[in-house]
DNA sequence: GCTTGTTTCAAACAGTCGTTTGAGCGAATC
DNA sequence: GATTCGCTCAAACGACTGTTTGAAACAAGC
């Protein structure tokens, strides 16, 4: 289904990549180049990493042309940022309207750390589950880029990081007011790590699936494993280093 | 000591760069064209990453010739498992009989968990911090590793990792007799993620040196900012999803 | 019907990549 | 002294990289 279809359906009907028969009318459409770019490099920078994979790699698979990617991103590393960009922002959003719902909710006294870790999770749980294709492979990306070495991969994601991660640190400061503000920082921080190491890893998908059949939604199991243990941690006593 | 060592000098002298003069005497020897690659390597591979780490970069760094790499290890990625071997082998090792040393110390009783995290991190740490150079390189190095998705370096760590894995598994199953077998394999699923992020990532190193001088070791403070937060974790009780 | 603007396409660009080759050096073995 | 062996070196191999180009196909505006 590689670059033959594409012109094939031009003649005769359909078809978003710029051609289009004079009958305009009814026609499924298949996503048009732009998200086809998209999802394929979701998949395949997941799969391989950011310098493995070859823009020949992503174009074929999305059965567009090669010139494409550069046509409407620029460059190969402006698109990899589009791939992020589609999904974090509104992650990352939701995950800040949460964390004021809940807050909300209880006002005026502070959040439980179980609360606000599930302000984190429960969006990122959510686009790994509905979804139709392609969240799981991104929370997977995201989980290694944040290991990536490459300066643009770490400007960017902390850049979209810096607004939510601010408001969770207000937010555990708020739940743990004896702790001190330095060491709500560390501990945010180991928090990050096993999150993102959990969603990233295959292994945490391996431990899933040998011990569970899909009765409990995968993604409630995995937070209701997560969720003690980091809450457990941020509550411990302060360290006496000061 | 690797094949290099082995052959290295039953020659006169030094030098190993192919050429040596008569005087077979006092010659200061630089190290060996083996270990510069391998230093080279290392450093370059935890700045850039594998894929974006070239042969022409890590050899010019070596001040050796690029038909070195192929000739002594044979291969890039063979190159990228000896630089692994080098320092994870012993790491890995010290580890076990760090934990051993502290179980005979209390038998027949069960290690505590700060016990055992210690028995995990020591070993680490000392790395990082006494090896006259690319202790620190490599354990970045490493953190990037889990998170990278070529599967030559995946089945690689995971096959240097089982030995140690499996004991430390155990023993945290004897500190916590309380918890299932299941819930313990997780909680040590996290606290790999904490730390193998923690080492990797930037963030932690420039969280150090923006709140602290050198006056404690910054070694011994991280782990003493872990190492409660992990503990507390790993005793909290067990989720009630079984 | 002609032009305008957008999108697609095949082809080529100028490099870089990991690896191989074969000549050549110095020291050790016979 | 000739041969062998370990090692280094410059040069080349073919394959692959991200990006650019100019022509062509198409829809829409006049």
């Amino acid at each position: 289904m590689s670059s033959a279809m594409q012109r094939q359906k031009l003649a005769a009907v359909p078809n978003n990549n710029g051609s289009l028969s004079t009958n305009s009318a009814i026609v499924a459409p298949t996503t048009d180049t732009k998200s086809r770019i998209l999802d394929a490099a979701e998949e395949l920078f997941m799969e391989h990493g950011f310098e493995a994979t070859s823009l020949r790699l992503i174009t074929t698979a999305a059965a567009v042309n090669l010139a494409a990617v550069n046509y409407h991103f620029g460059s190969k590393e402006e698109l990899f940022q589009a791939v992020f960009s589609r999904r974090l922002d509104p992650m990352n959003q939701q995950r800040l309207s949460l964390l004021d719902e809940y807050q909300k909710a209880v006002e005026p006294s502070a959040l439980t750390c179980e609360k606000i870790i599930a302000a984190m999770f429960i969006p990122a749980l959510e686009l790994s589950r509905d979804t139709d294709l392609g969240g799981k492979n991104f929370l997977r990306l995201l989980g290694r880029a944040y290991a990536d070495p490459a300066p643009f991969i770490r400007e960017f994601l902390s850049s979209q990081y810096a607004e939510m991660i601010a408001a969770f640190r207000q937010a555990f400061g708020r739940a743990l007011p004896h702790l001190p503000r330095e060491e709500v920082s560390w501990r945010l921080h180991f928090l990050m790590g096993a999150l993102s190491y959990t969603l990233a890893g295959t292994d945490a998908l391996k431990m899933i699936e040998r011990y569970h059949s899909s009765e409990v939604g995968n993604d409630e199991l995995l937070l209701s494993r997560l969720a003690p243990f980091l809450a457990a941690g941020l509550r411990a006593p302060p360290s006496d280093v000061g």
